[in-house]
RNA sequence: GGAAGGUUAGCUCAGCUGGGAGAGCGCUCGCUUGACGUGCGAAAGGUCGCAGGUUCGAUCCCUGUACCUUCCACCA
């Protein structure tokens, strides 16, 4: 098949159809297969109603890059692929959705309702998955799952129905953190902190039977001091000694509350004095607990003030806080206010000013699993890329509270418990029982609430495999190999996934966890939606194309790392892309009509072709280290700076001069050509997990006997092509090539202007070698010949000289000679010299450098430090004869 | 109040186990060289935040310090 290609390299179709194509192959798809080993990583399942962002798009590219490399190393691949149902995100969606059509979510009801998110979830789940193709994304889509499908169903109600008889997970009424806009609880995980301006308002709480005497507290929020029921101290604070254990009058309720004393009073903060309210603040629950206070709840579930507020009921916290400040300060019980910066809990989703409130909710117990997770890392079961996030683990982990999971939301995983009508028994099942336990009765109604969406997601790397079912995948593709994801999303997920994989499954879901940074704007800002910055990876992918935005995301950046987006950046990836393309083109364009020469064996290749095979094998041994240890980043560069620097720039220039003289010599343009194809189609092979599509693309027309490049073996280092003598060798030619060409611009010679070039070698091994590969070099040198000679001979005393380590090459430029602009280039190359020679003497002087130092160091300097000193004693030669 | 990361060329960032500072973009000069101007060639540009220490030798290790970013934390 021969195949013409465009000058320049358009991604739009080619990567429609290689993705058709991997798919209608089923490439993609994995299978136990006892002959291979694994290798697993699960995708971080998007948001069903998510559309993908620069995020996703950086998160899944690693993973195809991982999951590409281990395919083609041989490993039986899974990628699992899925989606979240993203509990609150979907419901407020599905909400304002029916909102728009008029539609009330109480009034249509519980079942209605569902109805409706899950045709939402129809009708949209697979956008974002659709959009994941088109970046690539080589995943089993045979295997995608959904978090409340049936199966992730099941486990999550085994989960729940498990831990709850283990005593872990358990209903009690504690204070939680309270969204009033969603009106669901939340957990710790989910409330941002954020500083706020507010004010300290000091209050004067009057002490009963003592005219005028006040006890002076100070609050950020005083609409709560309806619900106070203590005013405390601290008991070594000598200046409220005598005040414990007397009654306050509550301003403006009439209630009269106790003065104690505890440990948790800071003395030295604001009046020494605090106000408890234990049912709205989780401290003063606390405090409450330990002194037995009763606990008011003032507020509605919308934080409005209850009938507990009295006159204030009805209104809104911060109305109901103006209106208390205001008759506070009509009492003249209003000391003072005082501007204070304080942190204010946020509801991530909604930025909704959270409420601590007492709730009945249900919470995991956190305490032993916590420990079996911090154990898994201690012993290196479990490791993070880079290891610095060994300690954000550690440290939350430590310092772990009760997990809240009851939502009182409607789309999700109901809660497997059941209430008896009759006597109030709960009861844990995966059914509704028929018969209560406790009183026989025979009427049951399930808990309203659902799970947090995490309870279902902590499971996904079992749960996708079939868990509690003992199934063949499962026992094959679990744990884990690598996850994947975002630093900001450790504590919500990770370490979920971590401690519920080690109680239901005795292993950690994974070995090991890559961690990658976020994709900033140009200015270095969050992307977000408010500030209308972001860029959209679709839009990249239409203008340069899936390979370009991958390579973006992937160069320069290390793990753990955040990274900015440039546009340029994309153009410099798309540059990239049209540079292989044109090699290729170029490549293919010399196949038509040729006959490849395969080398009876590649010793017997020429010096330059030996020599990129020998640098393709270091590259290859390279890259699959950079691989292996998660170095993406470097790897590819090293990918990119041998297609272009070494392959093209001075390769395929070297190889066409044999090319070009076809007619003459078929035989060695046929080795140009294998040596050509080889190193090209293996150097795709490695960049082939960075830019899929190109790769397979060339591939296939280079190798049209080859299927695809995306189940063809990884390149391994080879004994046999690794040819230290002629890297030698071409590294000199290199030199002598730069130097003519400085030398040339320097003297400014027009390019179209070629030279006789004179090459004379320190030895006759040099000799041989140069004289090898001369002729190969005459077009990089801009020559009309090389001749490599043993003496100067016949090389007129007006020639310039180009001094490398180990020759000379001479230019007779004839009249084009500026004396002047010579002696100041080999001035500025002596200058060179001297430093360099001063640098090597200095330390070989250095008798600590020549003991201590390993003998390989202390010898190539004395390489160095000949080489150097022949070479400046041409250049100072060269110097007098100018005169 | 803890903790982590950053500080390297004009900009954005790499730099593996300490041994002559790199890339991309930008800038300057030259180029219709038979794959590519999304290109080729040549150059300019850095006290590797600052101060100490360890070492024969430090951008890299240690200590301190300044500034920036982020995370965690109940300071009313």
């Amino acid at each position: 098949m021969s195949k013409e290609l465009a000058k320049t390299y358009d991604p739009k179709g080619i990567e429609e159809r290689l993705y058709s194509k991997w798919l209608d192959k089923g490439y993609f798809h994995a299978k136990v297969n006892p002959d291979k080993k694994p290798f697993t990583i699960v995708m971080p399942p998007p948001n069903v109603t998510g559309q993908l962002h620069m995020g996703h798009a950086l998160d899944e590219t690693m993973q195809d890059i991982l999951i590409r490399f281990k395919r083609m190393q041989g490993y039986e691949t899974l990628w699992q692929p899925g989606t979240d149902h993203a509990a609150i995100a979907t419901e407020v969606k599905v909400i304002e959705k029916l909102k728009s059509e008029g539609i009330d979510k109480d009034e249509i009801g519980r079942e209605e309702f569902l109805k409706h998110a899950w045709a939402w979830k129809e009708e949209y789940g697979g956008r974002i998955i659709n959009q994941l193709k088109k970046l690539g994304a080589s995943a089993d889509w045979d295997r995608e799952r959904f978090t409340m499908d049936e199966g992730c169903s099941k486990a999550v109600q085994e989960v729940f129905i498990r831990l709850h008889s283990k005593g872990y997970i358990y209903k009690g009424s504690r204070i939680i953190n309270w969204c009033p806009v969603c009106r669901t609880s939340i957990s710790d995980a989910e409330v941002e902190h954020e500083d706020q301006d507010g004010f300290f308002w000091h209050i004067n709480y009057p002490i009963v039977g003592e005219e005028g005497r006040f006890v002076e507290i100070a609050t950020t929020r005083p609409e709560t001091m309806l619900g106070d029921t203590a005013v405390a101290v601290n008991p070594e604070d000598d200046r409220y000694k005598d005040i414990v254990g007397k009654m306050l009058e509550l301003p403006l309720t009439g209630r009269q509350i106790p003065v104690i004393a505890d440990e948790y009073v800071d003395r030295e903060f604001g009046t020494g004095c605090v106000k408890i309210t234990p049912a709205h603040d989780p401290n003063d629950f606390e405090v409450g607990k330990r002194h037995n206070l009763e606990e008011i709840n003032i507020l509605n579930d919308d934080a409005t003030i209850n009938e507990r507020g009295g006159k204030y009921a009805g209104m809104d916290r911060y109305e109901a806080r103006k209106a208390v400040v205001e008759d506070l300060k009509e009492l003249g019980l209003l000391v003072k206010v005082v501007p204070h910066n304080h942190s204010v809990g946020t509801h991530d989703r909604c930025g909704t000013t959270v409420e601590p409130m007492i709730k009945p909710q249900w919470f995991v117990r956190m305490k032993e699993m916590a420990e079996a997770a911090i154990d898994v890392l201690k012993t290196g079961e479990l490791t993070f890329v880079p290891d610095r996030f060994d300690k954000i683990y550690l440290h939350w982990l430590e310092n772990i509270r009760d997990w809240c999971i009851s939502r009182q939301l409607w789309w999700g995983h109901r809660i497997p418990a059941y209430y008896c009508d009759d006597c109030g028994e709960i009861v844990v099942a995966a059914e509704m029982p028929e018969v209560c336990p406790k009183c026989g009765g025979k009427h049951f109604r399930q808990d309203e609430d659902t799970l947090d969406t995490w309870f279902s997601s902590a499971l996904w790397p079992f749960s996708t495999l079939g868990w509690p079912e003992k199934t063949p995948e499962l026992e094959y593709f679990y744990p884990t190999d690598v996850l994947v994801t975002g630093y900001d999303i450790i504590f919500f997920w990770v370490i979920r996934m971590v401690f519920s994989g080690l109680e239901q499954t005795g292993k950690s879901p994974f070995h090991h966890v890559l961690i990658h940074g976020l994709v900033r704007d140009s200015q270095g800002r969050k992307m977000s939606k408010s500030l209308g910055n972001g860029i959209d990876p679709l839009d990249v992918i239409d203008k340069y194309g899936a390979d370009a935005l991958r390579l973006t995301l992937t160069t320069g950046n290390a793990p753990g790392n955040d990274m900015r987006f440039y546009w340029e950046k994309v153009e410099a990836s798309r540059n990239f892309a049209n540079k292989i393309w044109n090699a290729s083109r170029f490549i293919q364009m010399n196949l038509e009509g040729s006959t490849v020469t395969e080398p009876e064996n590649l010793a017997s290749l020429c010096p330059e072709d030996k020599w990129i095979l020998s640098r393709l094998n270091t590259v290859v041994r390279e890259v699959t280290e950079n691989m292996e240890k998660y170095e993406l980043g470097i790897a590819v560069s090293k990918i990119y700076d041998f297609l272009w620097d070494e392959f093209c720039d001075w390769y395929i220039e070297i190889a066409k001069v044999r090319l070009w003289n076809k007619e003459a010599d078929p035989a060695a343009a046929g080795e140009a050509l294998f040596t050509l194809r080889y190193t090209l189609t293996q150097a795709l092979k490695l960049l082939h997990p960075f830019m899929p599509f190109i790769t397979e693309e060339i591939y296939c027309t280079l190798l049209p006997e080859e299927e695809s490049i995306m189940i063809s073996d990884w390149p391994v280092y080879r004994e046999d092509m690794c040819f230290p003598k002629e890297e030698s060798i071409v590294a000199g030619f290199q030199d002598v090539i730069r130097g003519i060409r400085n030398t040339r611009t320097s003297m400014q010679v027009p390019p179209n202007r070629k030279t006789n070039i004179f090459i004379v070698a320190k030895d006759d091994e040099t000799h041989a070698a140069y004289a090898s590969a001369s002729r190969s070099f005459t077009n990089l040198a801009y020559a009309k010949e090389i001749h490599v000679k043993t003496d100067k001979s016949g090389i007129g005393s007006d020639a310039v000289s180009v001094v490398v380590h180990d020759a000379v090459a001479y230019l007779p430029l004839e009249d084009l000679v500026d004396r002047e602009k010579e002696r100041e280039r080999l001035t500025k190359e002596k200058e060179r010299l001297t430093k360099e020679i001063a640098r090597c003497t200095g330390m070989l002087n250095n008798p600590n450098f020549v003991n201590k130092a390993p003998e390989a160091k202390v010898n190539a300097e004395k390489d160095k430090l000949s080489k150097y000193k022949e070479m400046m004693d041409k250049v100072i030669a060269f110097l007098e004869q100018l005169g």
